[in-house]
DNA sequence: GTGAAAGCGCTAACAT
DNA sequence: ATGTTAGCGCTTTCAC
């Protein structure tokens, strides 16, 4: 026998109401077609106010085959300003259409994912997100296959779901085109690069494509980097370091687009100490836009990861009345301009 | 009738190994009082390996009123670093005890709120727990009585519930210990004291038990703070300007306690201009460790807010097998030692 | 040792 | 216009 202390149920409604349990239910879910007195519709609502009554979802889901919830679940550390952005933008896409979202993380560990979406999909979840929180391909845990799911930025080898990823290379034009709007023709120097290190000798995803977006709108006008220092883009001491070597030796660059934002912070830093002026003898433009660009000195120019806009545009995919189909859809990164860019005086 | 596509269920496994759905139910759901022979349940095994049976957990709930979820809502943006800390120790310690987790945010609307904390419990959640970003002392949602809940980072003015918040005095009290240690005993200032803002005349509660804690310490070793500047605590911007109106005004100090790391970075960019070295000419000690802390040149030393113990704890007082008793949980502060402090040479 | 049967709270054919 | 009835997939008492 079941632990006792329920709830107030539709039967204890009805039995309040005087009438069937199924026209409690008719009444409690709005059924259009089918044409109760007015009388008796006001005596149920009456009697559900005053009994407090409240459904229980695991009942009807059981019944319906729909829970009402999401599932999302992303590789590694919630703890950065982006992924909560993210979960955000799913929260509320989600809210929206009345549904609540599972969330877990997965620690990048296949084996811990697996268990992670077999539990959601053990409680019937209508639809799953599988979240990276930095862009890149990933093969696809079998469990997606079960239920409607789509990719929340990362890219699918099969090609079979639909995916969400910020515009990367729209993203290196927008920062290649800020430099070139404010007159800079050379000396334009690139700290990060791709990203390559041990673990990835090809760079990581947003690497390759603001590279290729720097490079195209630069082309485009006619000039060419002077240089890149392809670096880690983990923390400010990389971009520190580049920026060091950079200022010490050769011919100065006046401008260089940073890769992120802690890279702009390193690079600020060594431009500190060379007694260098930002943006006056040196304009610096980033990706990403963390609260760290505004709270540089001067303020930091930067694109903008959308993660909020990718967060909702996922449900929405996800949650939207026909399935999804299996494209992938690249939200724009909009530029926050701010003061760290001037006009070469050079 | 319900929409079909349907999972292979328990009466499916009872048909393929020749037995009852009870026999099933018994062995899948490893019951130890009941002896099944080791033939049937080698049967079943088999069966529900080869179908790929999964139970249904929403079916399951329905009977056993026991969802193996748990909810966790909280005001604003889980956008900090130290939001997704908090969601994510309260995740490890749901899964360790195989439960999932719900999330979401209220964006501090009371309305949104009380509806989100009614969506998890019409879904059955096996408990509740009520966050905030910012450690307050909050009036308690109704819907809170209705389930076990717990309150994480935030205080109840009832005292009806667990609550878990960090232990701010004793952090202040190491903050100030750093700086003894080290050898200063005058021109100790403070920067960001209560946090005390227009909307918040009494400061916050981190601000009056960090002061609390600092001066307390200082006054055990006979020691008196030379002036503490109050104010917002949210941007680099507000300790970058408490720091010059102190660098440029009357007695130097030569240490300074920021309330938090971005007032510390403000202080750093205030040094600079002065040219002033941390630690040489100013030693600082900070609070909450961020990312920044570590980014920062000299690497910022910071007493660690511990908010992924705290959602672990959250989580382990809620589905400890007895209720929580209604106690105020305070969690250490770790301090980081880094490089930002040093013996005052005057 | 195993099975029949009832029921968790809700929905939805089908009758009336 | 409203009620009867049969489940959704699972657990659990009680009888065999």
């Amino acid at each position: 026998m079941p632990p006792s202390p329920s709830r107030v149920t539709q039967a204890d409604v009805a039995r309040h109401a005087g009438v069937s349990r199924t026209t409690v239910s008719f009444v409690l879910s709005g059924r259009e077609d089918t044409r109760i007195s007015i009388e008796a519709r006001q005596r149920i609502l009456g009697a559900a106010e005053e009994l407090g009554y409240r459904p229980n979802l695991t009942a009807q889901s059981l019944r319906t085959r729909k829970t009402y919830t999401v599932g999302l679940v992303s590789d590694i550390v919630a703890s950065t300003h982006y992924a909560g952005e993210m979960i955000q933008g799913a929260l509320e896409a989600a809210l929206e259409r009345d549904h609540l979202l599972y969330f877990a993380e997965s620690g990048d560990d296949p084996d811990a994912e697996r268990k992670l979406l077999q539990g959601m999909l053990d409680r019937q979840v209508d639809g799953l997100i599988h979240a990276a929180m930095s862009t890149r391909a990933r093969r696809v845990p079998e469990q997606l296959r079960s239920q409607p799911s789509v990719l929340l930025n990362c890219l699918d080898e099969s090609g079979e779901f639909a995916s969400v990823v910020p515009d990367e290379e729209a993203a290196g034009r927008q920062a290649a085109k800020l430099l070139l709007e404010a007159g800079h023709r050379e000396g334009i120097h690139v700290v990060g690069g791709r990203c390559v290190t041990r673990g990835a000798p090809d760079g990581v995803y947003a690497g390759r494509e603001r590279m290729r977006g720097i490079e195209a709108a630069l082309a485009e006008a006619g000039v060419r980097l002077s240089g890149v220092s392809e670096c880690d883009w983990s923390a400010p001491r990389f971009g520190y370091g580049a920026a060091r070597r950079l200022l010490e030796a050769g011919p100065r660059p006046t401008a260089v687009v940073c890769c992120n934002d802690r890279l702009a912070f390193g690079v600020y830093q060594a431009a500190a100490e060379q007694g260098l002026s930002v943006p006056h003898d040196l304009s610096v433009v980033a990706f990403d836009d963390s609260e760290l660009a505004s709270w540089l000195r001067p303020a930091l120019t930067s694109v903008a990861l959308p993660h909020r806009e990718m967060g909702r545009r996922a449900v929405s995919l996800l949650l939207s009345p026909e399935e999804p189909e299996p494209s992938v859809h690249r939200i724009p990164m909009p530029v926050r301009r701010r003061d760290s860019i001037a006009v070469p005086h050079r």
